[in-house]
RNA sequence: CGGGGCGUAGCGCAGCCUGGUAGCGCACCUCCUUGGGGUGGAGGUGGUCGGAGGUUCAAAUCCUCUCGCCCCGACCA
């Protein structure tokens, strides 16, 4: 292609509402544009990297014997009803109405459709094992899209669903699907891992997410220094200390902390560390309850563990300010476990601890010298904190590092949630009705070509991996329009390239060389190409890497051979 | 949905407090210049100041309402 029959509209300023690195790459390299709140067109150059990427999902899924549908984006509420998710999804789900007032809804995901389709036109076990997959829009109105098309309410997904007449078959699947994500991200040039994630309402049996790993990352992931162990924050299990609890030595005291409330000032005022202190928290409990947790000073409370405790009330909250005054006559800075007449849960390293600093449930007064079981009633045992770097991995083996991460694709054993809700049977092969067991697959296609920008760029501008690059190539002449040497000598160039089924871009455009180079540093396309006078005399362009510091000088008769090379040992990479 | 902020030319912003001619940089158009890392110069196009209502002789500016967007907390590919 040539510069001249592409839009090419870069920006040299950043757009005052684009957060993070790879929305405003994005926007400045013109790929993308908004057109209201998480919703976005793509230009041509973002739509290229955009196809690739799908196409090497696409490849690989039907090497993995998926089958390609496209199912309607537009979905009835009946089917929704069925499933019991026209309540249950919330103001996410995209409502509409038809001229007759019929109740339809934007797809978010195709779970119904698919259970449907598949009840109606699998009748027997000899049908299955089957995959089905497609590659589509999906509209989630999320409560706060941001970050460009990595959290856009439209967004493009590929999403597979499959079926089985048993655990051990959707087992298989569960494996090979996760080596496809793996093949898929590794082809798209993307530094990820595979971790154990929340199965979340459905429950049980088994789920990863593949994370992209990035600075930007909204989720953080743990992962063992040693080991193959790499799980979500919010999942990873803090294990409970391996030593036994040291005796209580001190006698407990109550200190005056004047304005003392957060860890670090009360640490800090009464020259104790941190995890010397324990930190409570309050929270709605079961029945209007009230009931309180308790991590060490230096830890965070993991929400979605505290959770699912049963003595807690769900969705998880804290106890208002009054609550608080209610059951310990004093506000959230000064709360300690000592004296509660409240149900107290500790995380398994706070219970670990002995001769600790708490708060007195009194404004300004702290006690110091606490043990468990003698100064306070030995609590409830429970992991509610978030691990942290350097805790042992719940493996066995090693120390957690944390690193934060996009997620780009995760993988689930949806089990029989949707099969029996929909009535979706076949026969067994001993002519038994049996419920089919799903598994169900997806990727955000598009959050993967943003996640790769936050992966790969410098102050310049994105550095495409090669795989997903908008071109693989580009040409630049220096002065074509005055120099018919040059002119011709690009014309040839790119006949060749094209020749040898490299993806290059001819800059045809009357601009300076400043204006060139900086576009395609900008873009990011990998392998630049400069003929130019200064160069032809001696039979040579000009060639650079992006990633190259500097050029070098390459004869023309081995161009086309350089480049098929460097390609695919880029790919290999 | 709660808390904070912003809407002035395609983009980035100033002007608003203290009402009186709508401005700067980039981009865009024309001409000259330059011609291997966003050349330099001259001239030019483009804005009912988000919308509606109000106060006033007069509103981008003050007041009320409204719409949109962005940022901080609960969702997910």
């Amino acid at each position: 292609m040539r510069t001249s029959q592409l839009l090419i509209c870069t920006l040299k300023e950043t757009p005052a509402d684009a957060e993070v690195i790879s929305h405003q790459l994005m926007l400045r390299a013109g790929m993308i544009r908004k057109l209201a709140a998480g919703v976005y067109t793509w230009l041509p150059m973002g739509l290229r990297a955009l196809r690739k990427v799908e196409q090497i999902v696409r490849d690989e899924m039907n090497r993995a014997g998926a089958q390609e549908v496209l199912m309607p984006a537009v979905q009835p509420a009946e089917l929704w009803q069925e499933s019991g998710r026209w309540e249950k999804y919330g103001p996410e789900l995209l409502r509409i109405k038809d001229r007759h007032q019929r109740d339809f809804c934007f797809g978010p995901t195709h779970e119904e459709v698919i259970t449907d389709l598949i009840r109606r036109e699998i009748r027997s076990y000899k049908q299955l094992p089957a995959n089905f997959y497609q590659i589509q829009t999906k509209f989630r109105d999320e409560i706060r899209p941001r970050f460009g098309v990595m959290r856009a309410r439209e967004f493009l997904m590929k999403d597979a669903y499959s079926f089985h007449t048993d655990e051990a078959s959707l087992d298989q699947t569960y494996r090979t699907m996760h080596e496809t994500y793996c093949r898929i991200f590794s082809r798209c040039g993307l530094n990820f891992r595979p971790v154990q994630a929340d199965t979340g309402s459905i429950g049980g049996e088994g789920s990863h997410e593949f994370h992209v790993l990035a600075q930007s990352g909204e989720d953080a992931i743990a992962f063992s220094d040693t080991s193959g162990y790499a799980a979500n924050v919010e999942l990873a299990e803090a294990i409970a200390p391996s030593t036994p609890r040291p005796a209580a030595a001190d006698q407990m005291k109550s200190i005056a902390t004047p304005n003392q409330h957060s860890i670090a000032e009360i640490s800090a005022f009464l020259n104790v560390a941190p995890e010397q202190t324990l930190k409570t928290l309050l929270v709605k409990g079961v029945d209007n309850t009230v009931v309180a947790l308790v991590v060490r000073g230096d830890h965070e409370l993991n929400t979605i563990k505290a959770e699912k405790l049963e003595q807690i009330e769900k969705p998880f909250t804290f106890a208002s300010a009054d609550a608080i005054r209610a059951v310990a006559n004093c506000d959230a800075g000064s709360l300690g476990p000592v004296g509660l007449k409240i149900p107290v849960i500790a995380d398994r390293a706070a219970a670990h601890l002995a001769n600790f600093v708490c708060g007195a449930n009194q404004n300004g007064m702290h006690l110091t010298g606490v043990n468990w079981g003698r100064d306070v009633a030995e609590p409830v045992v429970a992991d509610l904190r978030n691990v942290v770097e350097g805790d042992p991995s719940p493996d066995g083996n090693g120390k957690l590092q944390i690193q934060r991460g996009i997620e780009v694709g995760h993988i689930f054993k949806l089990g029989k949630k949707y099969s029996s809700a929909m009535n979706a049977t076949c026969l067994d092969d001993g002519g038994r009705s049996v419920v089919m067991t799903m598994g169900c697959y997806g990727i955000g296609v598009s959050r993967v070509v943003a996640s790769a920008i936050e992966q790969n760029h410098d102050d310049k501008g994105i550095v495409w991996p090669d795989a997903i690059a908008p071109f693989t190539a580009v040409l630049l002449p220096m002065n074509a329009h005055k120099s018919p040497r040059v002119a011709e000598a690009t014309e040839k160039l790119y006949q060749d390239l094209i020749a040898a089924g490299i993806d290059v871009l001819l800059d045809d455009r009357k601009e300076r060389a400043g204006v060139m180079f900086a576009d395609m540093d900008l873009i990011g396309i990998p392998h630049r190409i400069v003929v130019g006078e200064r160069g032809l005399d001696a039979g040579n362009v000009e060639y650079k890497h992006r990633r190259d510091a500097q050029s070098r000088d390459l004869p023309i008769s081995s161009l086309v051979e350089y480049l098929t090379s460097a390609i695919s040992t880029s790919r290999k990479a």
